[in-house]
DNA sequence: GTGACTAAAACGTCATACTTAATTGGGGTC
DNA sequence: GACCCCAATTAAGTATGACGTTTTAGTCAC
């Protein structure tokens, strides 16, 4: 996976950074509490460089403000910078998880089935193939417990899908997709195999992107959204 | 506006970023370059905890990655966490603005009309007061070279509509539509009115929010989105 | 030619001294 | 008693020197 977010990295900082990180994100320090570096320091154990350049980072997610004479405080969650990966990987390990994986969701049915009519029109031979390839891994992996092989294939197929776009913004979204949907896997805890209509919609959708047919991309993706958003609870708009 | 972003901020390690963050994002230092830190250092005439606090920064954002030995390396494009606001930000002020407008705008158009339907189910009466209000103050300024004041209500109208879909990462995207709109009005420089077509759209979308009409607030707004992608010459999909 | 060992280069960490800005509170004036 | 101004205090910001650690590369022996 990526190189980021994942483990505290290397270096004492990714260390702080990765219990502060989530502690913040999880509320357990609310909107307005104050962080004073050398208490911070001694916490940690450790210099003063470390415990600042990982305040430095989550004053770049938007997490904290440091103010002179005041101390480094902790802002409204509405104000901190959601898209950013490790943000949204210390909320998904956190308790409004569900919430967040809600979000994430209607984010995703507003944007797949518009990447996925982009990539008709865009996306070049090679990726047709891989669509077809995951496509069928899916069909292959979708009964007899085999969750985890049809992951792969899941989160590869939405991936190509994204970048096959051609908009690099929608690029970017790969990772929160596979996050969701590992999340979805793992939490959500399925014993059960996948549903059929929804392996039989990303075959239809690999086809109409072969096809160059936009619409009929665009429309199956959004049924696959619709399923998606239907597991979750949420009313389809 | 915002806080961060904008301006050298305060701080010396914030003047830094700000020269560093541009040049990388325009381009000046390919994929692959390294930058060390006491040429930097040298060459800002700062401290290294400054040039070490931002680039910790640089690194959060993945635009470098910094390895013992080798130096700070700038990362390829596509792995940059491009919804970074200060990101968006620099990209816009640089080379390739044109084809960051149009990816932006491909988002807008995904996620705007999904905000617009969410919005009407769930939108406070107050919400709906300040999207007539701003839908109305674009009415009054949308002709006569009011620009300046057409582009604050159309911001806010948007910025409105975000928020008022209850999905949080809706709502984040209002910065990056109030980027795209500046961004248009000052850019492309628009000497004439806006298009009067879409001030009624934006009318409309009001009502239909007011109405709790999702279906039609969705479509129209799909209109609005349409319209913004007609004047980049992005062919709709 | 292959192997291991060594040396150097760059970032990473620590400790400390000093600077700057903002808040607080005291004292003075009206 | 209310208000304003100034100074003291506090915590972040900056600078600097020393040392540790990792990775690369080069050399030397076999």
């Amino acid at each position: 996976m990526d190189k980021q977010g994942l483990g505290a990295g290397q270096g004492l900082h990714a260390r702080v950074l990765d219990s502060l990180g989530p502690a913040i994100t999880a509320g357990e320090y609310p909107a307005g509490s104050v962080l004073r570096t050398d208490e911070l320091e001694e916490r940690f154990d450790v210099s003063r460089s470390v415990i600042r350049e990982a305040i430095r980072v989550l004053e770049s997610m938007n997490l904290v403000a440091s103010r002179r004479r005041v101390g480094v405080t902790v802002l409204p969650a509405d104000e901190w910078n959601v898209y950013d990966p490790r943000v949204i990987r210390w909320r998904l390990a956190g308790p409004d998880r569900p919430r967040q994986l809600r979000s994430l969701t209607v984010l995703r049915s507003a944007v797949e089935p518009a990447a996925a009519g982009l990539a008709a029109l865009r996306a070049t031979p090679e990726q047709c193939a891989e669509l077809t390839e995951h496509a069928l891994g899916m069909v292959a992996t979708s009964r007899g417990q085999q969750l985890d092989a049809y992951l792969v294939h899941d989160i590869a197929f939405h991936r190509v899908i994204l970048r096959a776009s051609g908009n690099e913004m929608f690029a970017r979204l790969g990772d929160v997709v596979a996050e969701v949907l590992t999340g979805r896997t793992h939490h959500h805890v399925m014993f059960t195999d996948p549903d059929p209509a929804a392996v039989t919609l990303h075959v239809r959708v690999a086809e109409a992107v072969r096809e160059r047919d936009a619409a009929r991309a665009e429309a199956l993706t959004r049924e696959i959204a619709a399923g998606a958003m239907a597991e979750l609870d949420i009313l389809a708009p």
